[in-house]
This record gives C-alpha cells, sequence and structure tokens, in this order.
DNA sequence: GATATAAATGAATGGCATTCATTTATTGGT
DNA sequence: ACCAATAAATGAATGCCATTCATTTATATC
C-alpha cells in the first residue's frame, strides 16, 4: 500500500528528512551535549535517545557521525584528557609536576568513572588529545632524567593508581562500615574508627596523597 | 475469557509452578553458575535470562534470592575476594605478605573487571568474605608496626592501584600504538618503543612490579 | 484440617542501542 | 544548466535486556 500522504504537520515546525543546508550535527557539537547531558542526568542519563533528544534530532541520526555509543564515550573522554593539568611538566621540577598531573588526572575522571573501563583499554591512536597528554608526560619524564625504558612502565602505574582512586572518590562515605559483623573484624573496625578521629582532610584524598607520594618518592629514585 | 486449559504437556516434564519438594535456588547456587557462565561467555553471557536457563529456570525465579543483577554480581565478587591470598600475613615478612596479597588481588580481579565499580563503591557490610580479606591485612598491617591511623588509606591507596592494574592487564597490546599520528607524539613513541626492546616479562606486569615496589617502599617506611 | 508462605511459572512492560528503507537538499562532474 | 551521487536527516522496526506481576501449588505451621 501507498504510504499515507504525512499531514502537513502545521505546529512546531518539524524538520523533514534530507541533506539539511548546513548539517545540524558534528562530532563537537555530539560531544558538547553529551558533556552536557552527563552534567545533568549523570551516566545513567546519557542514552543516544536523550542525546538526540538534547540536540533536537532523532536517533537514528547520530549513526551519521558516530558508529556506537561506546564511540560517544570515546569523544567524551579524549575531550576530558585536554583538561588534564600537564603544564607543570618542563616548568616545575619533576615531582610537582608528577603531583600537578596526578591530582589533576582524578579529579576529572573522579566525575566520570564509568568512562575508566573505556579509557584503560582504549587504543591511543583513537584519542588524539589523550595521546597528547601522554606526549607531555613522556617528555617530562625524559627530560628529568628518567631511564627510557621505565617511562611507559611508571606511567602506566601511576595512571593504574589515578583510575583507582578515581573509583575511590565516589565512594559512599560509610563504606567501611562493617554493621553488625563488626564484631568479627575488630582490627578492621579498630583501624576505621581510627582514621575516622583524624580530621584533616577527606579520606580519600589522604589514601590518594599517601599512594602518590610513594611512587613519586620511588620513582624519583630511577631518575639518572 | 476463561484461561485455556493448559495442554498436560506430554514430553520433557516441565516443571509445574507451585512450590516445590525443595528450593532448587539458593545464593550459593546461583553464585555458582554465574561463575561459570561467566567463565564460559564472559560478562556480557552473563544475563539474567541466561543465568535462569544455566539453571533450569524461569528468569523471574531468581528473583526470589537476589534483588537485582546488582547483587548476583555482588555475590559473585564476596566469592572472588574469598580467593585472594591472605596468608602471609602473620607468617612471611609485612613486605612480602603485601607482595603475595597484591598480586593475588590483581590477578584474581583481573578476569573480572567489569567487578570493580561494584567493588570499589561497595559497602563491606554487604560482603562478608571481603570484609574477611581486610581483617586479615588489616591485621597484618598492625602487627607489622604500622600506625593505626595509616593503616585504612594505606590499604586503599594499594587497592586502587590493584584495580587500575587490573585493567591494564585485560588491555591490547598494541594500545600504546600511536598509529598515524606517531610523528606528532615522538617522545611517547620513543619510549614505547624502547620498553618493547626489554623482553623480560608482560609489561603489565613490569609496570606493575614497579608501582607495587614502590608503594611497598614507601609505606614500610611508616612502620613504627 | 485450615491457613499462610515460599518458590516457582509465564506473560507483560518499558527501556535500550542499533538497523534500515526512505527522503531530499546540496555538491561536483560533464 | 542539468544530472548523478552523496550526505544527512526521518521514523519505523528489531531484538535484547532487567524487572514486575498475577497466578499456581507444595510444604510448613498453627
Amino acid at each position: 500500500m501507498p504510504a499515507p500522504t504525512p499531514a502537513p504537520s502545521a505546529l512546531p515546525a518539524r524538520r523533514r528528512a534530507g541533506r539539511p543546508t548546513a548539517a545540524i550535527l558534528d562530532q563537537d557539537g555530539i560531544t558538547t551535549a553529551a558533556l552536557e547531558l552527563i552534567s545533568n542526568k549523570g551516566y545513567d542519563g546519557l542514552t543516544m535517545a536523550a542525546l538526540a533528544r538534547s540536540l533536537g534530532v532523532a536517533p537514528s541520526a547520530l549513526y551519521n557521525h558516530v558508529a556506537s555509543k561506546d564511540d560517544v564515550l570515546l569523544l567524551v573522554e579524549d575531550h576530558l584528557a585536554a583538561m588534564v593539568d600537564v603544564s607543570a611538566f618542563g616548568v616545575e621540577p619533576w615531582d610537582a609536576a608528577v603531583r600537578r598531573w596526578a591530582w589533576s588526572y582524578r579529579d576529572v575522571f573522579s566525575e566520570h568513572t564509568p568512562l575508566i573501563p573505556v579509557i584503560a583499554v582504549l587504543p591511543v591512536a583513537n584519542a588524539p588529545k589523550t595521546l597528547a597528554m601522554y606526549e607531555a608526560v613522556t617528555a617530562g619524564f625524559r627530560d628529568a632524567g628518567f631511564p627510557e625504558e621505565k617511562i611507559i612502565s611508571a606511567i602506566v602505574a601511576l595512571e593504574a593508581f589515578v583510575f583507582g582512586a578515581a573509583y575511590d572518590v565516589t565512594a559512599p562515605e560509610d563504606i567501611f562500615d562493617a554493621g553488625n559483623l563488626a564484631e568479627q573484624v575488630p582490627n578492621f573496625t579498630a583501624a576505621v574508627d581510627r582514621l575516622a578521629l583524624e580530621r584533616h582532610a577527606r579520606p580519600t584524598d589522604v589514601a590518594f596523597s599517601l599512594g602518590l607520594e610513594a611512587l613519586i618518592t620511588g620513582f624519583g629514585a630511577l631518575r639518572g
């Protein structure tokens, strides 16, 4: 049967199918809209349908510009990588530069932990800004006298710590409350209670600092 | 209209609805079936439908024993926590015990990275075996002369590193291949190539060892 | 023996990413 | 100046997924 003639939609000037004067969508716009959506509704709210809606477009239109939802996540990841602070490398001493980099790396991704499984396994060739971050860090290590064969390993180790710590930031405060099992784990409970007495900074920041300083000290000793 | 009388199913002795002589399902059986399924089909294959099928049961039956799929993941996680090797604490020296614990922790969860977002944020009260692991580690730190107020922070930091490293294990080998962007990141590319010349162990193991030894050294100095 | 309960069934439900045929304005070639 | 190819949109499927619900019934409890 012939398709019924669509009633000429009088109301909200609905766009008709077909190539428009200028493309509505591009990867930059999709990235920006995704970030906005994530910021407002979190990663649960980031659906292809919601993303399309926020761009005033049908969901299927997105697939002219990205291959999949994972592709969207990759775009977001690469955008965030550019926000990580590598500016101290080559300016400040090596240890201070690492410290700045690692803290900002953690802070950026602690708001975006659902990306971590994506990044951790992402070939860098698909993420130019991420690659640029690695380049800056690598150059910083090299110029600081780091033996070349250990640079990547050191960065990988630091990154592992950063990613794990990013999760930790999002954990509930009472994650270590053993509840009614407390009597069965006296050492653990005592240590948790003891930590709670220290009221300096967020526990997650204390742990991050403790680990990061150990890594910086340990890696610093490798420099020639 | 009245429900049509169901034909008395002659064939595969299909179970009828209603309370059976003994419960078919329990949390242990669900956990075991989930692990089997994960082992065979990976986490993508772990659906409530597949889990139910492997148990010879309707999907909805699972919900008499678990509240949600996340609940299943929690059961799996706690089972795995019991496989982490804490046996060296109190037997071997502190640094050797930490080494054994961290390596085995990483190895166990590198096969189960989809659990990491669950664990990292999981209140320990819901995971008794995980809690038992923490108790053993905490006692080991305390007996090694670790100041009590730093024990939890040190464990959290080590755990963060372990989780991040577990992801790294699953990364593709050529993750650092910059492809056609290689010229734009000369330092990075050189460092990646230089590492490739070292053919001792898996790169992921080299990085883990490097980071872990730095953490052990750094934390070891905190002992009284 | 009556009643309540636990544990199963199977049929919805609603959300999700993704695919596909179709439409049409623009671009580039002749 | 026409014409073919293409890019970019639509909207209607598709199939998978977790979860809910009314219903059934064997067993346990009073």
